[in-house]
RNA sequence: GGGGGUGUGCCCGAGUGGCCAAAGGGAACGGGCUGUAAACCCGUCGGCUCAGCCUACGGAGGUUCGAAUCCUCCCGCCCCCA
């Protein structure tokens, strides 16, 4: 029973002894996991719990993927201030799929179920939820921290977003979870599903949390903020997004990404083989060559990625602020200032009015920013 | 139900009749430095057919030569009392 592995990098198993008493009954555990699909991205911090649910799967146990399509309509409070917007249920299915795949350069597909809560919360009448929520009382819910200081602040709290615990706790009911994971943000949540699992005469799961992965600017990881790498993001974007962390954070990436303990001293090399890592992980190993030539070649070197991508132009003149603007999205006067400030290039020579003759520019690599190319094509 | 507050740009937050596209901070973006990073410096940071014009300070009206700033109604949020 190789319980090391199941818990690395775990700050609560509980209740004390519960992991392995349950370890103990012999058959597959059903390890449970629910993330709400606010965002189409899996990102790397939602990699530590899967992490953990793909080391229960290796010792022969369930893991099982909640889908919060239904719990997502009134939005998670963890972590933040205030209430979400609600999310259209046709964008949530659309995610979902998109989602299993993501979670599956981490877990072992043929090991997990996929459910949607919806399948069971949707049928719940008004008279089954008042039973779920007579499994708990005003004082207990306010004893959590986010809704703790968001009443200290006298920020509102939606009575919807106090019920949020209660659904992911029937979860745990429904799908007869014997271990639910999530990070350490999610240990009221996981509590909860303990007492309410035993007022439905259930035996309570495990709580099993990990660490929270903070992201480059400082902040956990978070799809709905952008500082994030996707599970599945593009081998390019991944590699360079490793490269740009922070070195204080090379420990905790290390620890808690590729949970290794023996971080390179040197912070250049260690970023790279994190960056591989990842890549890796997601993509094989062809990828990783890839991505890291265009990483030499791109960010260290300054030069042109090999595939610049053609735009065709039939006007004998440029207005490059509507060019870009076009093609690498943001404003037209966004673009104005970048071409002001030298941002914009002509092989490698700043371009310093918004107009030029298309012939001139015919062919040469405009790099529009840090790391956006195009190339113009007469048409 | 009664009373008192409050609502500003991506976020926080100044601003109480003109000098406000709106201080300051953060984020972001461009440049410099560099190791990929951090720190630091400079600049930008609503939109557009850009020396001008348009749209903006919860929403709709109104007063005024002129409103984010005053008035009316509406909406959201917070507090106190019941």
């Amino acid at each position: 029973m190789p319980l090391p592995e199941l818990t690395r990098n775990a700050v609560h198993v509980l209740p004390e002894g519960g992991l392995e008493r349950k370890l103990a009954l012999g058959r597959p555990l059903r390890v449970k996991l629910g993330i709400d699909v606010t965002a189409p991205d899996v990102t790397l911090g939602n990699g530590i719990p899967l992490r953990r649910m793909r080391a229960f799967e290796d010792e022969g146990h369930t893991g099982v993927l909640i889908v919060g399509d239904y719990t997502t309509r009134i939005g998670d409070p963890s972590g933040r201030k205030t209430e979400r917007p609600m999310i259209d249920p046709a964008v949530i299915d659309a995610n979902a799929q998109r989602y299993f795949e993501h979670a599956s350069t981490i877990i072992d597909p043929e090991r997990t179920e996929l459910r949607f809560n919806s399948e069971w919360l949707a049928k719940l009448d008004f008279a089954d939820v008042l039973r779920l929520t007579r499994t708990t009382t005003v004082a207990r819910m306010l004893e959590r921290d986010d809704f703790a200081n968001r009443f200290a602040a006298k920020e509102p709290i939606s009575v919807s977003e106090l019920l949020y615990p209660l659904m992911q706790a029937y979860d745990s009911v429904a799908v007869e979870a014997d271990v639910e994971l999530g990070g350490t943000d999610q240990l009221y949540n996981l509590l909860m599903g303990r007492d309410v699992m035993e007022a439905y005469g259930l035996e309570p799961q495990v709580a099993l949390t990990v660490e929270y992965l903070d992201s480059w600017d400082g902040i956990g990881m978070s799809a709905s903020r952008r500082n994030y790498i996707g599970l599945k993001e593009a081998p390019e974007e991944q590699f360079g997004k490793a490269m740009r962390i922070p070195d204080s954070l090379l420990p905790q990436w290390y620890r808690l990404v590729m949970e290794r303990e023996d971080v390179p001293d040197d912070p250049f090399q260690a970023k790279l083989e994190l960056a591989r890592f990842i890549v890796r992980r997601a993509w094989g190993e062809e990828a990783v060559a890839d991505a890291e030539e265009h990483f030499t070649r791109v960010v260290r070197e300054g030069q042109a990625p090999e595939d610049v991508p053609e735009v065709e132009h039939a006007e004998p003149v440029v207005h490059l602020p509507a060019l870009l603007a076009q093609t690498f999205g943001e404003s037209t006067s966004h673009w104005r200032r970048v071409i002001d400030q030298g941002g914009v290039k002509a092989n490698g020579s700043a371009i310093t009015s918004y107009d030029v003759d298309t012939s001139s520019v015919e062919g040469a690599v405009i790099q529009a920013g840090k790391r956006q190319f195009l190339r113009i094509r007469a048409a």
